[in-house]
RNA sequence: GGCGAGGUAGCAAAGUGGUAAUGCACUGGUCUGCAAAACCGGUAUGCGCGGGUUCAAUUCCCGCCCUCGCCUCCA
């Protein structure tokens, strides 16, 4: 199978992600800093890669996916003493907290997903090196700055001269941080934080006294322990790209003699109800948030990848119901494709996924028969996902191959290979498909109840006024009758 | 100011040098006592504005307007 194309922000083209071991795809994907849930625009990058990735599996090479989670910072320092829990206690408790979402959201979890504490030796010994080096250099209090002038490739990533960089926004506020009287340049930037009183007990030792680790450091140490001096991807939110990722890149690549990273992906952000959504304004959502409104994480995710990742996406209230309802229209697709066994030879394993079903109480699970690992009619639909992740373009083009087939009238061999395809492309898209509506039981009150076999009665009895009464008074409380030739169904407005 | 993304039907969102996918919503029909579901249709002479190139532009070029993001620690 051809092999995903995907944009890359470095050379600003599109490019093949093709391994360099020439077998498996080696990433990094910047994780979450672990001092409160993850929120929705947090997920939507997540939830990218998460495509990324399965679309790269599914085309049949393997990856190897690292993610990390950042548990020391000042904020994670600030929340954790602020809980009355130690940092760990506090971080893990979070990091926690945050797997959950990740499997209610149907992320694959990374291999290895390393925590910055767990590494402080390794960010030791990278930045001795970036010492000895003379990229680095500390300074009176104990820090140890970059000396980003050392190295000449400084802002490629980002597109910045060297001039911008000294300018903009922050200039004027940065005036007064403290680490500006101790940086030979206002564009170094802190490799280690000497220890400071409102750290409490979260330093450690180092050739240059007490302190803990930068943030962009963390993702350097890591990145060369577990993927080494060259890779094949690194990812994170656009904002991301400067400077985090120009800080990266210019710690590992004065630190190793590697290239470090040879492609970048970045995943721009969600806005809500057309706005900035961030944790300083405070208009975020988290997964819990939208489940008190009965939203299901399938339907977040489905939003999630509604847009192409390289552009905002904007999110609202309405764009979860218009999810809800195309995830159903999936549904009922592929149940409409599901038939009795094609063959006697795969009656078992169609018996086992029978059962499966049932007791998944509301999830199906594509994709796992093992028939379903091509795109069958769905090809299209594939070739444009493989073309810079266009989830948007693969959904239309799926959903306009459901609206051709004759989903009712395909041969049992028709509709196993249609449904295989659907499993193939929802699987690769990460979308597990909800119980339909109908089957959906909800618990209906007695007097609901009684108030509708009343009607059914009345209609039986061909009085139609009387059943029309019923039926009216049954919706002002909030249920609709479904009438059937063999009876009715009450179901929730 | 610099860098970047984007302006396509009521909402959302793809796409292409040859005349606009798809989802939601809306709507006509079949079916139904009526509905619902299902099925079959319909809904942008138009793709921010103004020029230009071309046989042909929403798609390429130029100018302009607007929105949003980043510009030192926010995915």
């Amino acid at each position: 199978m051809p092999a995903l194309k995907l944009h890359d922000t470095l050379t600003r083209t599109d490019r093949e992600t093709t391994p360099l071991d020439g077998k498996t795809l080696r990433f990094y994907c910047c994780g979450p800093t672990v001092y409160g849930p993850a929120h929705i625009g947090n997920f939507r990058t997540f939830v990218a890669q998460d495509v990324m990735r399965r679309v790269v599996e599914a085309s049949g090479t393997p990856t190897l996916h690292v993610r990390n989670i950042t548990d020391v910072d000042d904020k994670t320092i600030r929340d954790s003493q602020k809980a009355g829990q130690s940092l760990l206690d506090f971080t893990q408790g979070w990091t926690q907290k945050f797997h959950i979402d990740c499997a209610a959201l149907n992320l694959l979890p990374p291999h290895i997903e390393p925590s910055a504490v767990a590494h402080i030796p390794q960010q030791v010994a990278m930045i001795e090196k970036l010492v000895a080096g003379g990229h680095a250099y500390a300074a009176a209090d104990g820090s140890v700055y970059f000396r980003v002038s050392s190295f000449k490739d400084y802002g490629k990533l980002s597109h910045l001269e060297d001039r911008e960089l000294r300018l903009g926004a922050s200039e004027a506020a940065s005036a007064t941080d403290r680490d500006e009287y101790t940086k030979d340049s206002l564009t170094d930037f802190a490799l280690w934080k000497a220890r400071k009183p409102e750290d409490g007990e979260n330093f450690w030792p180092s050739p240059w006294g007490e302190g803990r680790p930068g943030w962009h450091l963390e993702c350097s140490a890591m990145i060369l322990e577990y993927l080494g001096e060259d890779f094949d991807l690194h990812s994170g939110g656009v904002d991301l790209i400067f400077p985090h990722h120009e800080n990266e890149i210019a710690q590992s690549c004065c630190s190793t003699h590697g290239h470090f990273a040879h492609h970048w992906m970045h995943v721009a952000h969600l806005m809500v109800d057309g706005g900035k959504m961030s944790k300083s304004i405070g208009n975020l959502y988290t997964l819990e948030d939208l489940a008190k409104r009965g939203y299901s994480a399938v339907e977040v995710r489905y939003v999630l990848i509604s847009g192409h990742y390289s552009a905002t996406l904007n999110f609202t209230m309405h764009s979860l119901d218009s999810a809800r309802q195309a995830l159903q229209k999936l549904a009922k697709a592929d149940k409409a494709l599901e038939r009795g066994p094609p063959s006697p030879q795969h009656s078992a394993d169609s018996d086992n996924s029978a059962t499966g079903q049932k007791e998944g109480a509301g999830l199906r699970s594509p994709a796992a028969g093992s028939e379903a690992r091509a795109p069958g009619p769905f090809a299209e639909a594939w070739e444009t996902l493989l073309h810079d992740l266009n989830v948007p373009g693969a959904m239309g083009a799926i959903f306009g191959v459901l609206n051709k087939l004759k989903l009712a009238a395909l041969s049992p061999e028709e509709a196993t290979a249609a449904r295989n395809g659907l499993h193939f492309m929802l699987n690769a898209l990460g979308l597990t498909l909800p119980a339909i509506a109908d089957e959906a039981a909800t618990d209906v009150p007695a007097d609901i109840q009684a108030l509708a076999q009343q009607r059914w009665d009345a209609k039986q009895a061909k009085d139609w006024a009387a059943a029309d009464i019923l039926r009216k008074q049954l919706e002002a409380s909030g249920w609709l009758i479904k009438d059937s030739k063999e009876g009715f169904t009450v179901i929730a407005k």
